[in-house]
DNA sequence: CTTGAAGCTATAGTTGCTAGAGACATTAGG
DNA sequence: CCTAATGTCTCTAGCAACTATAGCTTCAAG
């Protein structure tokens, strides 16, 4: 049985983080020790390194929260599972696709600019004008955190 | 003079958001008609639009709220502008490495399953031990939103 | 002159945490 | 066994950058 110190440690995840897992119910409520101190088991840690790494994918809260109940009963199709991901992915690329759009205009900006004053400065310019870029790199769809 | 909702409509952005710009100090107070409401000069649009521009290259309202406090005296010097481009530069720069070894990890695990069940699910297994993963995928840096 | 859209303020909610305050628990050293 | 340091507890508030709601007033068209 780990404290969550220690759980935290081995997790790679804060302590305050895992208490708001537990809080929102990603993770269920810990058994506590006689002095109401929180402790966790091997599934426990299981559970808390599937979210971390499901996090660290890029996955929200949320289709963590799907994933979970969805591994907690093996024998269904794993459609759903996939599907999730499959989406992630989606979103994923439309990221990327956009942040390569955002590098190349980032990149004429610096550039393109002497180094003067204000006045002339490019990067100013094509801020105030998008029409001076090449690219359309406009927010396109709904943007996640992260 | 336009009216709040002329306004967004003209910059792309919307009325509460314009609000909350005005808000916390990004655009100056606006005149008022009689009756109260927001009226929009010229000026105030080539605002708009800048900082709408430059949210749209993933500037951060702080980042943004520098440049245009810059742009405000022209005859400086523009390298403290050009180091916050390049700076966002940069960080575009991390977020895409980061979500292209994303992408390739998710590829993976979305290529590798066979479609059955929950259990044998290769999504499921991967996001439960990163030690399957090809890459490095994790959270490096300091990371913003979007 | 009436009605519906658009505007106003103020407050609370979103996501995924993170930081603080103040009180209790545990552990290591002397 | 006592003490000091560290760890943990709950609760609340804060971060970015908005978005939504409620309950009001004002405006423009018919
Ligand atoms: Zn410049
Ligand atoms: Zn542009
Ligand atoms: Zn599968
Ligand atoms: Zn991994």
């Amino acid at each position: 049985m780990l404290t969550i110190g220690k759980l935290g440690e081995a997790a790679g995840v804060k302590v305050p983080t895992i208490r708001y897992y537990e809080q929102i119910g990603l993770l269920p409520e810990a058994e506590r020790s006689s002095g109401n101190q929180r402790l966790y088991g091997r599934k426990a840690m299981k559970r808390l390194a599937f979210i971390r790494h499901a996090r660290d994918l890029g996955f929200t809260l949320e289709a963590i929260r799907d994933l979970l109940s969805l591994s907690d009963n093996p024998d269904q199709s794993c459609a759903a599972a996939d599907a999730i991901a499959r989406s992630q992915l989606v979103e994923v690329e439309s990221r990327l696709a956009r942040l390569t759009a955002l590098k190349a205009e980032l990149e004429r900006m610096v550039v393109q600019c002497a180094g003067g004053k204000i006045a002339d400065c490019r990067v100013i310019e094509v801020l105030g004008d998008h029409s001076l870029c090449a690219t359309d790199h406009r927010h396109p769809e709904t943007e996640a955190t992260q």
